[in-house]
DNA sequence: GCGACAG
DNA sequence: ATCTTGTCGC
């Protein structure tokens, strides 16, 4: 099977570009979805600058509470360049999701989806390569253009770049600043934002997102505690 | 040529 | 991403 942590070794970054480029044409942005039961927090932080640390945490949507998790760590394979992250993190995040028990109905990753100047931020490339439904949800803007977001928690305007919409800028609480939703893989905007919403609580994060940062920055492993038994 | 630039 | 505590404001 394909395998991005050795056929990525010593990829140029015009070469990543052209990677991108083929694999953005397989990217879906409708709706192909199964019945979303459980959803999961996709995030990559690092230990130093030569070690990445990817957590997932897949969490019951009925009542965002942690049904598994999983982690793994990988020396970092090239630096950060604004465009190529997904050649950065998508390798960790696969060993990471190979070893959970619980395959999640959806992911949330941290970052852009098809919000990307070539259509596939870290959310799409990890959807492609998964074959997960996915989302992008970033903390900030990659690409594209938007107006004034409304101060209502669930406001939000068309995120646009070259005269089509690849993404929402959405107020999940008031008075905080918006999240960069995009599809990602499999999934419409509408939809997108709809399961964002459904992960947020009382944060300006979905617990997805808060899950997963927690135990991948390394600190928290008070986190641990909460999480439910692994097999 | 001059900025902008996920994590 | 990461270095880092308390503090101002709704």
């Amino acid at each position: 099977m394909y395998d991005p942590t050795s056929d990525w070794k010593d990829l140029t970054p015009q070469q990543a570009i052209q990677l991108q480029q083929q694999s953005a044409s397989q990217v879906i942005t409708r709706d192909d979805l199964p019945t979303i039961t459980t959803v999961a927090g996709v995030d990559v932080g690092f230990e130093n600058r030569d070690i990445a640390r990817a957590a997932i945490v897949v969490l019951r949507l009925a009542d965002l509470k942690p049904i598994d998790y999983a982690i793994a760590r990988q020396p970092v394979p090239m630096p950060y360049i604004p465009g190529l992250l997904s050649f950065r993190e998508c390798p960790v995040i696969l060993e990471a999701l190979a070893k959970l028990d619980r395959k999640p109905d959806l992911l949330l990753c941290d970052g852009q989806g098809i919000a990307h100047p070539r259509r596939l931020g870290v959310a799409s490339h990890t959807g492609i390569l998964t074959g997960l439904p996915a989302i992008g949800v970033g903390k900030s803007r990659l690409t594209g253009t938007h107006g004034p977001v409304p101060d209502d928690k669930g406001a939000w305007v068309p995120l646009e770049d070259k005269g089509e919409t690849i993404g929402a800028v959405l107020r999940t609480r008031q008075g905080v600043k918006p999240l960069y939703i995009s599809p990602g893989h499999r999934i419409s905007l509408p939809t997108a934002i709809h399961y964002v919403m459904a992960c947020v609580t009382r944060y300006r994060l979905p617990e997805t997102t808060r899950w997963a940062d927690g135990i991948a920055s390394g600190r928290g492993w008070k986190w641990l505690d909460q999480l439910p038994e692994r097999r």
